[in-house]
Parts: C-alpha cells; sequence; structure tokens
DNA sequence: CGATCTATTTAAAACGTTTTCATCATACGA
DNA sequence: TCGTATGATGAAAACGTTTTAAATAGATCG
C-alpha cells in the first residue's frame, strides 16, 4: 500500500493533474518503475511473475486504465475501426443493422467503431484518401462495391486494411463479406416459376454495382432454364423512392404483356410493386407474386404473405468486423478473409473458418 | 524552399520516421522553431502575418495535418462525439437517419463520431460510466429520455457534455431536442375526429419513456375534448414487432365496440394496423382511419394512403449535433441548448437561435 | 575467484503536439 | 544614453505511453 524506496507523493491517490490514474501511479505505489509497470500490464515474460500480479491488482483497485491517445501517439495504432456510411443507407436501416453486426465482433476488443459519412455527394474516394492520410483508423469497412473499385484499389495499393460488403472483380484478391445475390435472385425467380408465373420482371440495384450484376445473372439464368418471358424493369431500381417504383408499375401495366411476377431486390421495393399492381385492381397471390429480399421484419406483418429470402445484415456486420480484425492482426490468409454468406444459413452455421 | 541557418537534413520531404508530415517537418523547411509553427497554425496574434501565411503556405504545400493522437494527448481533448447506439434502432434506420444528421453538423468542424453501442442489455449507465472514466468522447448523444433518466443525472453530476433526444423531468435544466409529441399526438387525434371517428386508439412508445407519456398526453387531451370513446391499445408498443401489433388489433377487433380510429406513434405500427383490419375485411378510409407519426418515405408508396404527420430524423440529429458542439464550446445558456421542434415546421424554418 | 550468464528491473528517449517561460531585437519616452 | 515597452520568436517541459539500451544482482562455471 505504501510507497517505499522512492521520491514520492505520499498516498495512493491518483497523483496526476487530471485525475486519472497512470502508469505512474502505478509505479509510485508499487515502488517499481513505470516501464516494470507497463511491462507487467503487457503480461511481459521478463517480469516475474509476483510483480505481474501485483502490478495487475493495484491497477485494478485504483480503477486504472490506459490512456487510448498515449498509445495511439506510441504505437501509431488507432484502435479504431471506421465504417463508410452512404447515404442510401437512410432507408431500412441498413447501416445500423450492418453497425450492431461490426459492434458485436469489436465486443471485448480495445477497438471502436467510427463513422465517417459520405453523403453530400463527396467522391467515395476522397473520404478513403483522408482515412488513410490522416491515419484516422486501423482498418476500414464499406459496401456496394463496384467490379472495378476504385476505393478497393486504392486501399490495396496503400496496403490499408478494409472489409467490403460485396465482391469485385478486380485480379488481387481482397477481403470481403458477400451475399450469394446470384442464388437469392436465382431461387427468387425459380419459386415464381414454381408458383406458375410465366412473364417475369426483375428489380434490381443501380447499374455499376456488383451485387445489380450477380441479381441479374442469376435472374437470367432461371428465366433461360424455364424459357419464360421476362424483363428487368427500366428507369427503376431498388434507390428509387417507393412512390417512383409504384408509378413505375403502374405504367409497366398499362402496357401490353405486363409481368405476372416480380422478383424484388428488397423490401420497400415489394411494397411498392403490391401498392402499384393494387391499384391497377389486382391482388397478389391471385393475379401475380411476388418474392423479395428481406433484410428486416418489416414484410413479415404485411397481408398476403409476400415471399421473402432472407439476408441478415447483422450477421454481415459481424463477419465483416471478425474478418477486419483478424486482418488487421496480420492474417494473409484469404481462405479466412472472404466468405460468401448463403442465403440459406444463418450465421450459426457458418463455415468454422469464420467462427474465430 | 530550402531550410537555412539551423541543423537540418537536406530536403524538404517528410524528415519524419513514419513518413508523416509533422511540426518538426515545417520547421525544418521554414527554419523556424516548431512552437512558431504551432502557433501560426493556429493563427495566434503574436506571430506576424507574414509568418503566419509562409507557414499555412509549406503545410498546404506538404500536405500537413496535425497528428490527432498528439493533440489529444496534450490537451486533453478527444474531438470525438459519441452517440450511444440502442438496440431498438435496428428497424427502420433510426440509427442511421440521426447519425447522417449528426454527421452533417460535425461536418467541417474537428470531431468525428463514434458509435458506442449498447446491445446485449447492458445497463445504459454502465456504458455512460465507460465513456466518462475513459474519457472517450468530448460529448455524448443519446436516445429515449426517461422521466427521471439516470443518464442524465449522471451526466450532469460529473459536468460531461451531452444532448440527449427527449426531455426529461429533472430540476437540473439539461440541453435536448425533442420532438413535440403532445402535438403530434393531439393533432393526429384531431384529425381522426375531423374524419368523423369516434371509438379512438392508441398504439403509443413503451411504457417508462417521455415521449410516449407525452403521447399519451396529446391523444387524451384531445379524445377529452370531443368527448369521444377511446382506449390506449394494452399489451403492446411500438417497439413490438409488427405481427405482435397485427395480431393485438384483429383481437381487439374481435371484442365489443372496437375502435374506428387509430393514432400510431410509427410507420411499422401503422403498417401492422393496416394488415390487421384488413385481416378483419376492413378497409381503410372507409370503415376506419389511421393518422400515424410518419420517420420515412416508406409508407408515402402506400395504398390507400396513410394520414401522417412527419418527424424528420436527420434534421433532429443535425440540431443535437450543433447544440452539442455548442455546449462543448462552454455555452451554458440554456435557450441556446433545447429545441423543441414542431411537428409542423421544417428543418429549414426553425427558431434563429439554433441556426448556428 | 574472476568471468560470463541469466533473470529481473530501470533510466531515458521517443511519439507530435501545446504551453510556459524566456530571449532578443527594435523602438520609444525621458 | 538608459531603462522599458513592444513585437516576434525560441527552448524546454509536459501529456502518458512504449521501447531501446543499460544496469544490477545472483548464479554458474572454468
Amino acid at each position: 500500500m505504501a510507497a517505499r524506496s522512492k521520491p514520492v507523493s505520499a498516498g495512493a491517490g491518483p497523483a496526476n493533474s487530471r485525475g486519472k490514474p497512470t502508469l505512474r501511479t502505478i509505479a509510485d505505489i508499487t515502488g517499481l518503475a513505470v516501464t516494470t509497470v507497463s511491462r507487467a500490464l503487457a503480461n511481459a515474460p521478463q517480469i516475474s511473475i509476483e510483480t505481474r500480479n501485483r502490478v495487475r491488482q493495484v491497477a485494478l483497485d485504483i480503477g486504472y486504465s490506459p490512456d487510448r491517445a498515449a498509445q495511439r501517439l506510441k504505437t501509431g495504432r488507432t484502435n479504431v475501426i471506421a465504417i463508410l456510411l452512404e447515404p442510401h443507407e437512410e432507408i431500412l436501416g441498413y447501416g445500423t443493422s450492418v453497425m450492431a453486426g461490426i459492434a458485436k465482433a469489436l465486443q471485448g476488443t480495445a477497438y471502436h467503431l467510427i463513422v465517417m459519412p459520405n453523403f453530400l455527394n463527396a467522391a467515395n474516394i476522397d473520404a478513403i484518401n483522408y482515412i488513410i492520410r490522416n491515419s484516422m483508423a486501423d482498418g476500414l469497412i464499406f459496401s456496394r462495391t463496384e467490379p472495378l473499385d476504385p476505393r478497393v484499389m486504392l486501399l490495396s495499393e496503400n496496403g490499408f486494411p478494409f472489409v467490403t460488403h460485396g465482391r469485385t472483380e478486380l485480379a488481387t484478391a481482397h477481403p470481403f463479406v458477400d451475399y450469394d445475390n446470384f442464388t437469392f435472385a436465382y431461387e427468387a425467380t425459380r419459386r415464381l416459376i414454381a408458383k406458375g408465373r410465366r412473364r417475369l420482371a426483375l428489380i434490381s440495384g443501380p447499374a455499376g454495382y456488383t451485387f445489380a450484376g450477380h441479381i441479374q445473372h442469376g435472374f437470367m439464368t432461371a428465366v433461360r432454364e424455364a424459357g419464360c418471358a421476362y424483363e428487368i424493369l427500366s428507369d427503376i431500381d431498388l434507390d428509387c423512392p417507393a412512390g417512383a417504383i409504384r408509378d413505375r408499375i403502374r405504367r409497366r401495366y398499362a402496357e401490353k404483356d405486363p409481368p405476372d411476377g416480380f422478383a424484388c431486390g428488397g423490401e420497400v421495393c415489394a411494397l411498392a410493386t403490391i401498392t402499384g399492381m393494387t391499384d391497377c385492381g389486382l391482388t397478389l397471390g391471385l393475379e401475380y407474386d411476388i418474392v423479395a429480399k428481406q433484410t428486416s421484419q418489416l414484410l413479415s406483418a404485411i397481408q398476403p404473405r409476400v415471399d421473402t429470402i432472407y439476408e441478415d445484415l447483422t450477421a454481415t456486420g459481424e463477419h465483416m468486423g471478425r474478418i477486419l480484425l483478424r486482418r488487421i492482426a496480420g492474417s494473409t490468409n484469404i481462405n479466412e478473409l472472404q466468405l460468401l454468406l448463403n442465403p440459406e444459413l444463418p450465421f450459426e452455421t457458418q463455415p468454422a473458418s469464420v467462427a474465430d
């Protein structure tokens, strides 16, 4: 309890100017040097086991926790993970779900999650340059990759750890988590066909994103196999406001040979489709069917039920977090840095390589 | 360009071990002392205007940006704003919208937004203790206040800057942004009455939260004024899954004197209500009406249209961000730290005190 | 018994800022 | 001509860590 053989201020209280206990405080109490305390807390093997225990105990007693700023300054590590938040994600909690998942993966680690918003149409690449140049974080997560995504290229060149939500077609492999949108769309379309629908329409993601291509590919594969009529609804995509989609559906229905089956990449989109068709006097399950991607509980209460295939965004976030931590820790084993989530598999049953 | 009268490494490149330009780099280039450079960049009046300009130019040329860790260590300021993310916010993008707003307010400042997730049912108060004790941030934002919110009390006692989304009934005034839920509910109920509905039901927030009380108060005031039959639907609230609300609506309809007008505090809730009533063979606008709070574009595409009153969550976030910055800057003028948003007023037309 | 090891501990430097306290001209009033 | 403002700059300490390089004391050994 009392300090000895050292020039020390009397008590065991926080001798600090800011009132927070530091390594120095512990050093004074134990009579050890700051260096030793630091090493002891880091569990360095060169420090005797008794000293380590004693230091740990004192640290616990006085409620010591290391100053992140000082650690960061000294080591260059920030203990921060950044996520690039896109404006499109405002609706239906994409961002919130993914963040909750990431946070879950970060739980118990020294890492914290910081949000780098990317609205105001700033070019994505600027935000990333900013993060790299100012070493704002030890790792980065972002979504909506393009096949030749310049962000991925920039980060790869700089050796900056990152994980994308979505794949690219770049030659150099990089960490990602993706949902198998091909299988989603293929399966959705097959279900429509199984329900007897023969004039199928797809509402996919905005052109240019990898996932939109995958959805289209899955859709096309299924319709070609079955040999039915199909179309990809032009002028609209998943990012459009619900009203725009509803109007587009109504317009389409006024033309000839309207679709009787819709594959929808999102929930709001499905809802808008139902609304548009209802306006035209048609009933879901009777004159037409929908299979949609589900990412929340929104559609589960809608009557008549919309047939859905689930994508678990929180699990996606958790995977991305885990993978990023692994990457930061130095892993270059691409097998444990890439993960393609199957529409059927819930989080718990993913491959072992991921369940750390 | 060339350094002079100083022992200096030859070129103007980043003489740094980590390769990043520092104050030292600029000092070497200009031949000034680090102190002077620091002051010049801080625009200190004691430094001559020419020197200030010269330093600024060099800083720009070599792409200098201050090391946040060092600043933080020295000043004790973190330049970080934290938001406590609640699990309930996963659905319908509450969190994402508010964060986008906060980020907008932080735009151009030195502040960054970090997310402190609070799921896993950890007591709220622990998260806040953690933030205070480890000085994780300079300010905190959180939502869903209770009338005697212990978090508010803790933060106030510690003099830690914060802004709540929602009011409390505590004696000591604190910064907040709130939506006038009384007026919302009052107005919603009045609209139902104006539509000729006379047996009104309310679906409000979970008991215990301040805003739920305000909603009920508004509802009660309106129904009492009009003298019509009313009820607050028991066993469910806005946080319930849509399916639970739908079922509750169906059960209620099976009993006698079912409501013909619903005031709904949220969009999912409104959707679930429609679904439940449709199941019972009733049509919105014909046998019953709904007035709901709207926070996204979700309902705008639904047919028949649901009558809504808007709450702009992104604007709320932006206000909270601005107010928190003001509070951190030292303001104690409670008039510019509290804001009650009127359901009618869009962001642009708020009182001058807020438009920084 | 002096020399080399080994096991533990320590002093001091460094990370990049900000801040306190000088220093040094130059100009000014007396 | 001297003291004293004044205006501009600098040296050095400090923030709380981690890390490099030493020091100390036993223990082992030839």
